[in-house]
DNA sequence: CTCCAGGGATGAT
DNA sequence: ATCATCCATGGA
C-alpha cells in the first residue's frame, strides 16, 4: 500500500482512538485501520507526524482535528488538581470530527453499555449492513447509512446485540432517512436549538445529545455527563454534598469548564476510566455464598 | 456467579 | 418538577 506522511504535532493517535469517542478503529500492524466516512484508511503514529494511506492526508487531518489549537485549549483549563492530573495524562488526545449519523447512531447504542461492547455492536452493524471498502488486501466496512438501517427490522438490529436499543435506533434511522430530521442542516443551529432537536429523537437524551454535539458537531462546550464523569465530579468537585441534582451539576460544569468544556470532560473521563482500578475482589459481601457451588449452580436434586 | 456499563422513557409521587 | 423502575446484553 502506498503511504504518505503528514504533520501531526501535539497528537496522540492511540489515546484518541481509545478514549471512548469512536468505536470502530482496530489495531493493525504498527498502526490502525478504520473508515472515515466511506474511505478506508491506515494510520500510524510517528514522532510528530502520521503515516497515512496515500491520498487520505486531508481527510485524516480533518477527521482527527489536527487544526485544533490543543496547547491553547489545555492552557485554558481550570487549574484544580483533578483537571491538571487529567491534562497531564491525556496529552495529545483530540476531540475528533465524526460524521453526524455514524456518531448519533453509535451513541444511541451506547446506553448502559461498556466501550468494549459498543465496539462489538458497531462491528456487527457495519459488517451486516455497511458497505465493504477495500484497503490493500483488507476489507473494511463503512457505517451503514440511516437509509440502509431504516430498511431493516427491529429483529435485524437485535441480532446485532442491540437489545432494547434496537427499537430506538430503528425509529431514529427512519426519521433521518425520510428527511424529517436533517442532521446536516442542523449544523447551522445554535447549541441550545441543536440539543433540543437531538433530544427529540428516540433514544437520545441529554447525555447522548451532548456526545453527538461534541464528537460530530464540534460544539466544544458540550459536556456529556455519564456515570464516570458523575463520579469524578462528586468526588473531586463536590466531596460531601448531600443532594446533588443532575441540573445542579450541569450548571456547574457549564460555568466552571466553560468554552472548551468538552475537552475538559473528555480528559477527565479518559483519565478516570484508565486509572481507576478495576474492582478487585476487595472485601465486600462475599461471606459464605460459595459454600455449596453445586447448589448455587442449580445442581441440586 | 455477580456486578455493572459513556442512559432513556415511562409512570408514580 | 423529582424519583423509581424497567429495559437486554455481555465483559470483567
Amino acid at each position: 500500500m502506498k503511504i504518505t506522511e503528514i504533520a501531526a504535532p501535539e497528537f496522540d493517535l492511540a489515546k484518541t482512538l481509545d478514549s471512548g469517542q469512536v468505536f470502530h478503529w482496530e489495531a493493525f500492524g504498527s498502526g490502525f485501520v478504520g473508515t472515515i466516512g466511506e474511505q478506508a484508511v491506515y494510520v500510524e503514529q510517528r514522532r510528530d507526524s502520521l503515516l497515512v494511506t496515500r491520498g487520505k492526508g486531508a481527510a485524516v487531518r480533518h477527521y482527527f482535528a489536527l487544526d485544533h489549537p490543543l496547547d491553547a485549549i489545555c492552557a485554558a483549563f481550570p487549574g484544580d488538581a483533578a483537571m491538571c492530573a487529567a491534562r497531564d495524562y491525556c496529552r495529545g488526545l483530540r476531540i475528533i470530527r465524526q460524521p453526524e449519523w455514524e456518531c448519533l447512531a453509535s451513541f444511541i447504542t451506547s446506553s448502559m453499555k461498556q466501550v468494549a461492547h459498543i465496539r462489538q455492536m458497531s462491528r456487527a452493524l457495519r459488517t451486516r449492513f455497511g458497505e465493504a471498502q477495500r484497503l490493500g488486501g483488507l476489507e473494511l466496512f463503512s457505517f451503514p447509512s440511516a437509509a440502509r438501517l431504516a430498511q431493516t427490522t427491529e429483529q435485524d438490529l437485535r441480532a446485532c446485540g442491540l437489545g432494547y436499543r434496537a427499537r430506538n435506533l430503528l425509529a431514529t434511522a427512519r426519521r433521518v432517512a425520510c428527511g424529517e430530521a436533517d442532521l446536516q442542516s442542523w449544523r447551522n443551529l445554535p447549541d441550545a436549538e441543536l440539543r433540543a432537536r437531538l433530544c427529540d429523537l428516540p433514544g437520545v437524551g441529554a447525555k447522548v445529545a451532548n456526545c453527538v454535539m461534541l464528537f460530530a458537531y464540534e460544539r466544544l462546550r458540550a459536556f456529556p455527563i455519564d456515570v464516570w464523569i458523575e463520579r469524578v465530579l462528586k468526588q473531586k468537585y463536590f466531596p460531601r454534598a448531600r443532594k446533588l441534582t443532575a441540573e445542579r451539576l450541569r450548571v456547574f460544569c457549564e460555568d466552571y469548564f466553560g468554552e472548551h468544556g468538552g475537552y475538559a470532560q473528555q480528559y477527565l473521563f479518559h483519565h478516570a476510566r484508565k486509572t481507576t482500578p478495576r474492582r478487585r475482589s476487595s472485601q465486600p459481601n462475599r461471606p459464605s455464598a460459595k459454600l455449596s457451588g453445586a447448589a448455587a449452580r442449580g445442581n441440586m436434586a
